[in-house]
DNA sequence: TCCCGACGTGGTAGTCACTTCCACTTCGGG
DNA sequence: CCCGAAGTGGAAGTGACTACCACGTCGGGA
């Protein structure tokens, strides 16, 4: 590894501690690019030649995109799926992503801006597809299944519940629960009555 | 109503017929907010009183905020949960929302765009919210209790199946269509239950 | 009928994210 | 040590969106 390539990691990282502080200090949206350049001490195209865009500087240093299905398809082939996907979800949940300071101040910095938690959202439906991808290698189906999409769906859902400080992780513990709710709510979906719909033309 | 609201609402009108014709003719990206504020023969300041973004512009006439969760709260008291949501997804899937011609056109402006898909699910996450809050007050729980939000989220996403474009683009144009395929839908997920984590120990 | 206050309009000037372009510097192989 | 390649940062520009303000229009009361 060349000096240039070291030289970015460091300047990658100098950023990424200049970004968060101002972001913690300040807020999100009060902070423009032209701040976190000058604090990191390089000039702003610079800047977005490393981070793309703003929100990369949060949703970067999180580390989820592709972990999840990553720890699913490290699963060994054999296992069946609901449990490949539980110690899929566990590992990522336990895993020691990024040093805790950080995870710390980009909890303050998504708090920060309503604007970030959105992205954040949007974040999540990305892991579902990737996820969704993920279990259909894993069976052989199309990541387009609707199968595979439900069950990409059923576990974010579950990986939200936990994360989010704001609820008891009770229900997580209690998979069971959720896929007798889930037979019972489609079968009741799918047993409605058919009202004719009315379209013009 | 006095004249100003009358005409307030053909200005309305009149914006979106502008804009949507735009967004079809020449992409959403591609088109400024100067262009639609000219192109409906006012000022770019006036546009922004009626409509406070620029995605609101697709966003606003796709009149999906709100509807679920309405439905569902206007199904009987006594109704079990789940036949309510399965009324409530139905009722919601064929009403014709808007007119068609319009319908069609967002439909050839949000293709048109990736931030205006990530736009759509954005949306999608604030109607799963609003739908945790109403199965919550069906409920007396508090609309952040882990069983609605979960709930909410099984919901939506069967929503999201029956209707994503990406399954079979033609489907959001026609009611009937998206019935029948939900119907089948449901069936199969329920013969075929989604597969939840099961979290070890 | 006219008039005045309230409301709607649109123009100007500005902020900020983000892009493009270009001259300059630094790196590293030959 | 030198030259091409890669990285840097400044400048100028675009477009969404905001704040402000002078002007015109509406509509109730005199």
């Amino acid at each position: 590894m060349g000096l240039r390539e070291v030289n970015a990691a460091r300047t990658r990282e100098l950023i990424l501690d200049a970004a968060l502080e101002l972001f913690v200090d300040r807020g999100y949206d009060a902070t423009t690019m032209e701040h976190v350049a000058e604090h990191a001490g390089i000039g702003t195209s610079t800047l977005y030649r490393y981070f793309p865009s703003k929100d990369q500087l949060v949703i970067e240093p999180l580390a989820l995109q592709g972990h999840l299905s990553a720890a699913l398809l490290a699963r060994p082939e054999e296992e069946p799926l609901d449990v490949a996907l539980g110690h899929a979800v566990i590992s990522l949940i336990e895993a020691p992503r990024a040093d805790q300071q950080r995870l710390a101040k980009i909890d303050a910095a998504v708090a920060s801006s309503d604007a970030l938690q959105v992205r954040l959202n949007e974040m999540f439906v990305h892991v579902r597809r990737e996820l969704a991808e993920a279990i259909g290698a894993r069976l052989g189906r199309p990541g387009t299944d609707p199968y595979c999409i439900a069950t990409a769906g059923l576990t974010t859902l579950v990986l939200e519940l936990a994360a989010d400080p704001e609820n008891d992780a009770t229900i997580v513990l209690d998979a069971e629960a959720v896929v007798t709710r889930a037979r019972a709510l489609f079968r009741s979906l799918a047993d409605e009555p058919p009202t004719s719909p009315r379209l013009p033309e």
